[in-house]
DNA sequence: CTGTTAGCGCTTTCAT
DNA sequence: ATGAAAGCGCTAACAG
């Protein structure tokens, strides 16, 4: 869906719509106004009405089937009760999970949710980009759980404008103010004391690239913990995908046998290869232990393994993996609400969702090998 | 989302939507009547204009940013132009490309989609259950990937009313002529020719609940074509989880211990375990592959395994897996297509989709062990 | 208690 | 070549 000006001329429609039950043909058949059908049946509660009115009315909406016509009303109502919920539609589960808490808690409160695929590369961020959703009467406002990070000032010419209701789900947004995240730095630290506690010095993360906003809290927070409990820290960033996973472990295990590449956070790159690794996605996972089995290492005699992506299917794997289980339903259904806040004109503030977090312990994690 | 005959007392809105620039503020500044302004946006074709007016009228819509009010335009037009699409969110990736498929074909078309999340245990057919999206004019038409066989008597009474434009995906509705689906028969005999030229006898497939159409559609096509080919059968029946196959995959492993389970397709109970299985699901596999791992057998030396979910993940397991890739994203194309046709009046007919299908040869095939 | 009156923003004959 | 007028179906003051 571009996002011409104007509109181009439309594929013209073909057939008119058949025909419900409309008020005027209740009110007709009870003998009353249209208006007073419309009070009655949206439970108007300023008014009253005749006992008998009221109850011929709903017996009569009842059996026409009367449908009140979402259009009619979001026209004079200027609210069209539609969410948009624009997604990368990833292979990876987790959207799922979001979307699923998202489409619940949005139905609970009266919304439809209508979905876009995120445009493939966005130059503009995505409030600008589908802003035309709600200008167009599409929608009352905008998930955006678009991944990628976008430098702030490229949104700053058109704040002004961007007076449309929308919210940044599971990244921040260039301003603040409008984002609805988890506890990306909580999950690292997870891994981080679990790894610590049995021994572990050397860490690694494997994630994808930095331009994702999760991949780039994570970092810093790993970046920041590790410094404060002096773990030495290797981040790799590749694709999230199968294939990145399995190149960012080419890379780190390269890397151990003596290259010397850059150790992240400036650490001094001694002491051979990490021996605890976090990775960022279940895709990535799946590469990742496709490398370590490739050249023999083992998981976890040789390298203990965090997913950040909970799934059932890691119980399933030949090593059953450990992850961090994030709130991700919670998210979905917190977006929402944030969301339909601010169409409501309220002036709510960023949130992050913190809780129901966990380690979900598997076998994939041990104390490092005895060198 | 009930489905409460009239509207129950909905939360009603709060703010008064912002003001985008509409028609008549075009019309005004340029000096010329709406429905003049109207014509020339949408370019129509009948009328011709003063080339300097329709100039001015474009740079002044252009440099207001005017945008057509959706809904204005689609009452007039009695035309939303949005598809519902209602799918039941589960973790198996072949929702995902179905749905980038239905989303990317249907914004070709100029349609959005909104998306709902399938009913827990629906009764009714999904095609009256969420007929009230197209009465209350919020979409054009319905595309139903639910996966729920149902008694095809159970529409009898409401077909008639069931002059909504739907469609069902991936599964086939109660009444014929609204069905787009894939080629599953096919799928099984690619997995059945490729098993059986190895030298297979004896061969099983781990699916789904019956109720699940596709399930259904699978295991008719299996057992007409091992009668055929005098292969013998068992077919499992299990959830589609990782639970589940590993549940099918003990039972099946049970059985063949001498437990002597029923052997489906009546074939005479004879010579042991299968030696090459279908798998229906990745979720299933998954499970599959861990009990398989747990008693000890080994893939493909003492079982073939063919999953019949391709997904990339399936090529870095510890064996990697056959998998038979189906042609989701064209599903989805199709089907909106299909529906699109409907809402469009055409008198179109079911649809297969076969192509393209394929065999994704990985390590998880051999011939069968010499006993 | 209930009917009248105005539209929401746009399209579309029908005149001119 | 353009304007006038009439709605799409519903809601929301404001009368009575």
């Amino acid at each position: 869906m571009t996002v011409e000006p104007p509109s181009p001329p439309v594929p013209a429609p073909r057939k008119a719509g058949r025909r419900t039950a409309r008020l005027v043909d209740i009110a007709e058949a009870v003998g009353v106004h249209t208006s007073t059908v419309s009070r009655v049946l949206n439970g108007d509660p300023a008014q009253s009405v005749r006992p008998e009115i009221y109850e011929k009315i709903w017996r009569t909406a009842r059996q026409q089937g009367y449908r009140p016509n979402a259009l009619a009303r979001a026209l004079k109502r200027r609210h069209t009760g539609a969410l948009a919920f624009v997604i990368p539609l990833l292979r990876n589960p987790i959207w799922v999970r979001l979307q699923r808490g998202a489409l619940q808690r949005a139905s609970e409160r009266g919304y439809a949710v209508m979905i876009m695929e995120e445009e493939e590369m966005a130059a503009a961020p995505p409030a600008s980009s589908y802003r035309y959703l709600v200008d167009e009467s599409r929608a009352d406002g905008l998930l955006l759980a678009t991944s990628l990070r976008i430098p702030s000032h490229a949104e700053g010419g058109t704040s002004g404008l961007l007076a449309v209701p929308h919210v940044y789900v599971n990244r921040r947004g260039p301003e603040r103010g409008n984002d609805v995240v988890m506890d990306e730095p909580g999950a690292v630290r997870l891994f981080l004391e679990h790894v610590a506690a049995l021994g572990h010095q050397r860490v690694a993360l494997i994630d994808g690239p930095v331009e994702v906003d999760t991949v780039h809290r994570r970092e810093l927070a790993a970046r920041r913990a590790c410094a404060a409990r002096g773990l030495q820290l290797t981040v790799l960033h590749e694709d999230v995908t199968e294939e990145g996973g399995w190149a960012a472990t080419q890379r780190l295990l390269r890397r151990g046998a003596g290259a010397g590449g850059t150790v992240a956070g400036g650490a001094p790159a001694g002491g051979g290869l990490p021996t605890a690794c976090a990775v960022g996605s279940l895709n990535q996972m799946f590469g990742v232990m496709a490398a370590l089995r490739a050249v023999g290492r083992s998981v976890p005699g040789d390298m203990s393994l965090v997913s950040l992506d909970e799934d059932e299917c890691l119980a399933f794997l030949d090593v059953p993996v450990t992850s961090v289980a994030m709130p991700l339903p919670e998210l979905g259904s917190a977006a929402v609400d944030a969301l339909i806040a601010r169409i409501d004109g309220e002036n709510a503030p960023d949130v992050m969702i913190r809780e129901p977090m966990s380690l979900v312990h598997r076998d994939s994690v041990a104390p490092p090998p005895r060198s």
